[in-house]
DNA sequence: GTGAAAGCGCTAACAT
DNA sequence: ATGTTAGCGCTTTCAC
């Protein structure tokens, strides 16, 4: 039974309130004391009751995160890495991650269901805030959160609805996209085809957007050189094979490392080789990019830094200091490897 | 601010101890006055106070889970999925997952660095229970847990101290590649060799037993054709250099995917063909076995059952049941693909 | 079957 | 600068 306030009172002599003063506020005890408390405290071992002062302060200290279902046949594995870095983030702030799942196990069937993680978490006072991550069309999850005036900033832009006045963070795909269309540019490639999502999806026409830009500025057509499909192998490798019966391009980018690896599929099956023939980019710089053999140059996002953001953005929001920067918007950068030359 | 019990009771008509048993002991009340308060509850979207309740309780229902640092550049993407089945596992036991991190950010510095994020969940009593993961070599958690009576359960045999008397869960990495090379052999494969870890590794010697294993039982000899190198990409590619230039196998068996894709590497770079030349088998079934080009066989650990058995160990842990299971010990099984023909 | 009283460990407000 | 009092929301005796 670890020991209370009340036993490292007795054994520095002091009240329990003293003690607690010597943690929270050790500027009121007169030096002599607080060391004599905190001595005490150290012999101990004593660590405040975390359910106690939590029911005292109303604040848990805990942070809410939805955790997506690992996409498996996929080389989408941010996940991971974000939520490692959102771990250590909130370390460094005084918080713990609390992980929960969304609907009853299978595919997110309602958005009921994806939303009753949120609810039970919130109505039982288990968190005092959240990090959203899935911000894309049709999510319901960050105007739910506002209307309840739950706490929460978000991993992503509010796409939808620019007039959400919560606090999110996000990464610049556009500017991703135009390193990377760039970078073959540099490199001598004047037809780079875009292989993206659907019209549907913000991020797809965000990442895409980045590829238009660096085209027009080098002056090249884009005609027929984009096409959309969706956000798999499969699809990736099909888009490819078109592109390269019809307008035969010499580097493609993607939209993620997954329609890459599709890319890869393509030329692996012509016997031609990544880099030397065609390019190819991805996007996420996944396990997948890095190790597959040729090496998948990739945009990287800087999730140690987005999460360090947030949990910025969260502190300010609890501690309801203003907190001007209502979003920030942070660049990725290139891994560059075998497959662009 | 959320309803309370005392809400409740008075919206019901009832005194506030009703309420609890109506929660905690339903069978107490009168289906009549049962029914009154359950719909009181309903109307006002109460949930017992989280801290209230740990605080009576001494029961967080949090499980604690240190996340090791996401390792780039190799293949282990074990722990993606596995967190993921433990999120699900413990949501329906009615359990939360708190994530916590080893020592300050960086390298696993010292063994306090490791054991520190324990400490303090302990101390704190924040958690009910850990589920440790590293359970390899050198690793001084359970000890230490042991020692300090916390209540936790292990995903890894204890292999250094078989006297650990601790609840844990694991896969038979031997079976799983018994399987393999089964499978090779199947296939028509006699030299088959072994690209495996150093032997201070319990796990690395466990899988190699499967290998030695498998050959013993076709009758197949086995020397020169195992290597003992580091779990890396470059380690594996140089492994399998060396092998190509000797022993010449016709299949080569690793001990993870990261040393896979390693000779996938090598078979790449000598213009060879992954399951027409030299057939290739992994271990995890990483998402860079799934999409890689052509396909990479693997070794499937069944982490959705390891998360399901380790709560269930928690759960008669926690109720101090008496868990006749000391450890559970769950078959893989084999994802086949290119790789191997 | 229901209600009254006590207390889990802590901190905020006040008194000294 | 330190001690006293009260109460956060819940469950656990123990009366009735």
């Amino acid at each position: 039974m670890p020991p209370t306030l009340a036993d490292v009172a007795e054994r520095a002599g002091v009240s329990r309130q003293t003690v607690s003063n010597a943690i929270n506020n050790p500027d009121l005890l007169r030096p002599q004391t607080l060391e004599r408390v905190q001595a005490a405290i150290q012999e101990l071992g004593y660590r405040p009751n975390r359910a106690a002062r939590h029911l005292r302060t109303r604040a848990s200290h805990l942070i809410g995160l939805r955790l997506p279902p690992a996409q498996e046949f996929t080389a989408n594995a941010a996940m991971d890495r974000f939520v490692h870095a959102l771990v250590e983030a909130s370390r460094e702030a005084g918080y713990h991650l609390l992980l929960f799942s969304g609907g009853p196990g299978k595919p997110e069937t309602t958005a009921e269901d994806l939303v009753r993680g949120y609810d039970d978490l919130l109505r039982s006072t288990a968190v005092d805030a959240f990090i959203v991550t899935d911000t894309y069309l049709g999510n319901p999850q960050t105007r739910w959160l506002s209307e309840r005036h739950a706490p929460f900033v978000a991993f992503g832009r509010p796409w939808e609805d620019p007039d959400e006045t919560h606090p999110w963070v996000d990464v610049d795909g556009a500017a991703g996209v135009e390193l990377a269309t760039q970078h073959l540019l540099d490199r001598g490639h004047e037809r780079i085809a875009w292989i993206g999502w659907a019209e549907t999806s913000f991020i797809g026409q965000d990442r895409r957007a980045g590829w238009e830009r660096a085209m027009a500025a080098a002056g090249r057509p884009t005609d027929g050189l984009a096409v959309r499909v969706a956000d798999t192998v499969d699809a990736g490798r099909e888009a490819a094979d078109v592109l390269l019966d019809s307008v035969r391009p010499s580097a493609i980018v993607c939209a993620s490392d997954t329609q890459a690896v599709g890319v890869l599929h393509s030329l692996a099956a012509r016997g031609l080789h990544p880099g030397r023939d065609v390019a190819v980019v991805g996007f996420d710089d996944s396990q997948v990019a890095q190790v597959v053999p040729g090496g998948l140059t990739s945009v990287r996002q800087p999730l140690e830094q987005v999460a360090i953001e947030l949990v910025r953005a969260l502190e300010a929001l609890l501690a309801r200091e203003p907190y001007d920067a209502r979003g920030v918007l942070l660049v990725p950068t290139l891994a560059v490897r075998g497959s662009s030359g």
